[in-house]
DNA sequence: TGATAATCGAGACGGTACGTCGTGTCTTTCA
DNA sequence: TGAAAGACACGACGTACCGTCTCGATTATCA
């Protein structure tokens, strides 16, 4: 096993970099680890050595991405459904835009292959990015908005679940209009 | 193009089975063409003339599997939330057994990688699938049970979606305690 | 095992030629398979399909080469040492030349590596090659200018192995005066 | 250029003695700097530092090992076929056993490789080794039982040319039967 | 019913990427 | 401050599949 101490930082970014440039560019299935060291300069064992495989590259590329600008916890005006439209219309905004969800498409591909790696993509990944609506939400079930027994992880699977169903299957457009009616939606579930 | 009456049926058939045996025996990553075609005794060239690849394969399998057996459709005995109860159990359980969901994780893989794959999924594998919970949301809401501007095909995605979610990224347990939970809530959103 | 019948002679003459044609222009060092294969315009599999490695396609190459030309037979005038001085003259001259010798450095090289190669550069190769003077050896010792028990093979290495010692290991110059005077000294041990 | 006096004469050792030690393990294909450098317990840039290769590493190893004992001059009893008759059937013997010769192996590859390396093999080591016998030869010249115009260095390379070429391309058996049928032979030759 | 044309099993082909190995250089750490 | 340790860029290795392509050898219609 590698001494993590002497490991090239520079080689690392450029690694990186390279990953999510090309993963935006040309797409999951054109992304090879010899694509990514050929853009990175680098050797293949070199991305051999500190990553299992292109999976794990990308999912450090994007924690390192998203890790870089702490999201801003979402704001308490006292209404919790117009607090919560504006995240809710910019995931399915994402999901609808084939360029900004590749990388999406890429981690969920690489979740359903591998059972540590969707574990991963939820630990590092997930979880930080819906932190800020879990703690909306949690408010928002102190202040007697929402049932007191609301679940709020499954809360949120209620919220986020249904629109990746249908960006993953195609079975309806992804507008702001679907994210307003299913937001909707999901609030008269968690509603008292 | 290849003249569809001369197509050998034996052929057809060892393929599909071939397709699904692998499938279940070593996963969706170990399901080559080569394989496919070695199991079925069949020339690689058999399975190029009448598919694109091995993700139509599957999707024809599952398609034949399927269609064998039109599903009944689900009880109406007024009480919507039993009706379901087991439907959405049965789904849950299948998606926790690694074996049964082998095929889901498939599709789902193919469908994110091509879109037109993804429409082919929708409409032929989970519309038909899904057809039975549609028609017993439809009864439901003819006798008053569910809100009167109720989208169908959005209650079913709500039903649906957080349990492939919390599947596919392993946000929580899939058990039958969840369905009942989740099925509760996605009714508390849909009910008048 | 691959099905000969169904090779194709086109990659076969391509394979061949790109090895000598790289061999002569890089030496043995630079001679890899995916050399070969690149500028042969073959996949790389298709060298291992039909030969074990670098060596086993230089070795057929060369007696493809080789067998396009059978030997003609040396001269008989009666002069033992007239007849062969021209043979020997031409294997040290080519052996003089780091170009024309690029090939038996090859040879060599890869028969210190593997027993079986060995072997087949012997029966393959060298054989037939020194077949000639063989012949020539045996008319006279026919003739009784040779010792009536001579070994002709191991006549043959009388002549031909110090000149290999000597190209090989650098310890003398390989002129025309070397090959007469070796040829001079070596008769003199086989004649009566 | 690395300063001679500093130099670690514990390193140099241990990588002279594991490179010999694995020369007759593994063989020269599998003498990699890493393995040396492994089972030295040295790092790699300490072996190149001072060598210039695998090759180098492994003649200065033989030749330390030969220098340790120099050898003893031949006996000298008069007859000089009987003088030599050992020395030959020893050269014979260490050729015809593969453990043995490994040695002799790797050098005759590594001099086929590199012109400047053949010379240092030559003047190193084979010079040496076979300086014995040049000297016997000689004093059986003076002696008048050879031509007086014999030519010692010519001389040696009939003794030990044809059996290197026996070795390598496998013409023949290597035995003591051999052994004394060349020497009878080249002695044939450079009589009077 | 025998000719003829397509499909079939088989598998060789040119390619691409894989993951590993060894090279020779460069960098960090320690005695 | 020199050597151990080993990370690095590089490039070849031999393998696995890809999707295309030729082969006879069955079929299975139509002349």
């Amino acid at each position: 096993m590698p001494n993590a101490a002497r490991r090239s930082e520079r080689s690392r970014q450029a690694i990186l970099e390279s990953a999510l440039a090309l993963l935006h560019e040309s797409g999951y299935a054109d992304l090879t680890i010899e694509a990514i060291a050929a853009r990175a300069g680098v050797g293949k064992q070199t991305i051999y050595r500190w990553w299992s495989g292109r999976g794990a590259v990308v999912l450090d590329a994007l924690v390192e991405q998203a890790g870089a600008s702490e999201p801003p916890p979402l704001p308490d005006t006292g209404d919790l459904e117009a607090d919560l439209r504006p995240v809710i219309r910019a995931i399915v905004a994402e999901l609808a835009d084939p360029r900004l969800s590749a990388t999406t498409r890429a981690l969920t591909v690489e979740a359903l292959t591998s059972e540590t790696f969707a574990e991963q993509v939820r630990d590092r990944l997930l979880r930080p990015q819906l932190g800020t609506i879990v703690a909306r939400l949690r408010s928002a079930r102190e202040a007697g908005d929402l049932r007191a027994d609301a679940d709020l992880d499954q809360a949120v699977e209620l919220l986020i679940g249904p629109m990746y169903h249908r960006w993953m299957l195609r079975t309806g457009p992804l507008t702001e209009e679907y994210a307003d009616g299913l937001l909707d939606l999901a609030l008269a579930a968690l509603r008292r």
